[in-house]
RNA sequence: GGUCCGGUCGUCUAGCGGUUAGGAUGCCGCCCUUUCACGGCGGAGGUCGCGGGUUCGAAUCCCGUCCGGACUACCA
């Protein structure tokens, strides 16, 4: 039997980077044994849909490169792929009423007073809580139609067994029992006449013929719940594959407190989705051995269910920040820009970026937009040299924007610290009264190799041994900071006419004694 | 309170009865070098949560214990 996997979620928020996660363990393990995925929308609660929802998880997950054969957008032999729709036409109703006449569910017209009533009474006597034993479980027929008479909306539970394990089989676990005494009877269909997700994924599951249920570990505790639904409609159950959740630094849940979580937020930040694709796939999984860096590609080949890992795993952006820096430099230097562009273009990036406040240690938003905005105006051949040589510098593309700045702006902001150290000493003024004759003989361009000599030439000629007393002050009044590309190369892109005027500019910043 | 799950360097992990417990990240140092970064090399960092067993031998198997987490809605 071919492999047939769905990714499930509701449209009740931004996907975050766990979601995705999950949905690309599907996505490898479809590809990985050559199965279908697909994608199922579970808006089966009216009150918490969230319009755009279904865009964003389109677009999230296949900003990753996840596809999917069969949803709501593409169609398939099971459609609708929206369980809202699958409502609509009946569906889980019909079961429903199948379970109903099994003897296997009943209706229940508990008021939510009455449910709220029975918890807190639960909770004093310390008794687990839940449904166990409502007064509609074992109801007469003369009860039922007596307060469908006086115009109860009732729900439908499900009738859980008494005295019986339960057994899920779960693909990373084993064998998971539970006692069917210590599961309460879930609803199926709410009054409002739409199904729960415990109802709804799984007579889904069954009619898409769902061989393998992998969602988060937060489901293991229904899943007894699940696997007597299958039992009482004898159905062939699913193999569950519950993964676990990810954490954040202080080991709760990933949530927003975090950092960034959204899965399209990482894209604005200046992420590639084939490091975040690589980085989520290791929380959690490995290939076994010693691999780390993978494509996608080469993960569909190497993904398989033993390789899960069932305790949870912390988010580390730190190693996210090294993997991305990683397939920064991996980019085609010819396609450098068209990266960079599209990056930037993106009107989520640009919102992403406006009115950002600082974080320490963090790209500064105002260079981040002032430099990419100069970068992609300015002529295609300058930006692209200016990218190339930060290429290896950078770690997200919104980067580029801090790193490339000196490069685009007259003026560059002056690093008041390097202009002390070396703009008081005896032989700088010479130095760029030097280069200033050399900017002006020179012509239009000048290569590294000549822009080097020059460096050479004139430290031979001042008597100097090292490079260093020539090449440190000029960085400085070239670049205004005493980190970056090599010197000659940044000359080179620079030319000598930005040269001439920024050497200009230094002159002004001398410290005279 | 109940049920269930989990526990290897700070973090992600390899490991499936015999290893000096390996890799990656982060941190530190050295090399490369005109700076930063990249890259290369090296270092610190783990009594494999703890306690008992089983075994000639346990991170690996069993039991207990502690700690952490998830669930406990007419939400998913």
């Amino acid at each position: 039997m071919s492999v047939r996997v769905r990714y499930a979620p509701s449209p009740t928020g931004s996907p975050h980077v766990g979601n995705i996660r999950t949905a690309l363990f599907c996505h490898l393990f479809a590809r990985r044994h050559q199965g279908v995925m697909m994608l199922r929308i579970e808006d089966t609660d009216r009150s918490r849909y969230v319009p755009g929802c279904e865009e964003e998880i389109e677009e999230s997950i296949a900003w990753i490169h996840i596809d999917w054969q069969e949803g709501p957008d593409k169609g398939g032999p099971h459609a609708p792929y929206r369980q809202s729709e699958r409502a609509e036409k009946g569906i889980y109703a019909q079961w429903a009423d199948q379970l109903l006449a099994a003897g296997h569910a009943y209706k229940a017209f508990d008021t939510s007073a009455e449910l709220e009533e029975m918890r807190e009474f639960q909770q004093i006597n310390k008794q687990p809580i839940g449904y166990f034993g409502g007064k509609w479980r074992d109801a007469s027929p003369d009860e039922v139609e007596a307060a469908e008479s006086a115009g109860m909306r009732p729900v439908i539970r499900l009738k859980m067994p008494r005295g019986k394990m339960l057994v899920v089989q779960d693909a990373i676990r084993g064998r998971v029992e539970f006692r069917s005494d210590d599961v309460d009877d879930p609803v199926l269909i709410k009054a409002d006449g739409m199904p729960t997700y415990h109802f709804a994924a799984m007579v889904d599951d069954h009619l898409m013929e769902t061989t393998h249920i992998i969602r988060g570990e937060e489901w293991i505790s229904s899943a007894p719940k699940h696997v007597w639904l299958f039992e009482a409609f004898g159905w062939e159950p699913p193999i569950f594959v519950h993964v676990p959740v990810i954490k954040g630094k202080d080991g709760s849940k990933l949530s927003k407190r975090h950092g960034d979580t959204r899965c399209l937020d990482f894209r604005s930040a200046g992420y590639l989705p084939e490091a975040l694709a690589n980085f989520i796939a290791l929380i959690g999984w490995s290939p076994g051995g010693d691999r780390e860096i993978m494509t996608i590609r080469e993960m569909e080949e190497s993904f398989s269910l033993e390789g899960l890992q069932p305790s949870p795993g912390v988010f580390d952006s730190d190693k996210l920040k090294w993997m991305n820096g990683h397939y920064v430099r991996q980019i085609d230097p010819s396609k450098l820009l068209s990266v960079v562009r599209e990056f930037w273009s993106h009107p989520e990036t640009q919102s992403y970026w406006k009115d950002r406040t600082p974080v320490e240690g963090e790209a500064d938003p105002t260079q981040v937009r002032t430099g990419l905005d100069a970068l992609c105006h300015a002529p295609e051949e300058y930006a692209l040299a200016c990218l190339k040589l930060e290429q290896e510098r950078v770690t997200t593309l919104a980067d580029f924007g801090p790193a490339c700045l000196f490069f685009l702006v007259d003026e560059p902001e002056m690093d008041t610290k390097a202009v002390d150290k070396w703009f008081g000493q005896a032989h700088v003024p010479a130095l760029l009264e030097a280069f200033i004759k050399l900017c002006q003989a020179a012509g239009d361009s000048a290569s590294p190799e000549t822009c080097e000599a020059w460096v050479r030439e004139y430290a031979a000629s001042a008597g100097l041994e090292k490079l260093g007393p020539v090449v440190h002050p000029l960085r400085v009044a070239l670049t205004g900071k005493t980190a970056g590309p090599g010197l000659f190369e940044l000359m080179s892109v620079l030319g000598p006419g930005r040269m001439l005027r920024r050497l200009r500019r230094a002159q002004g910043l001398l410290i005279t004694a």
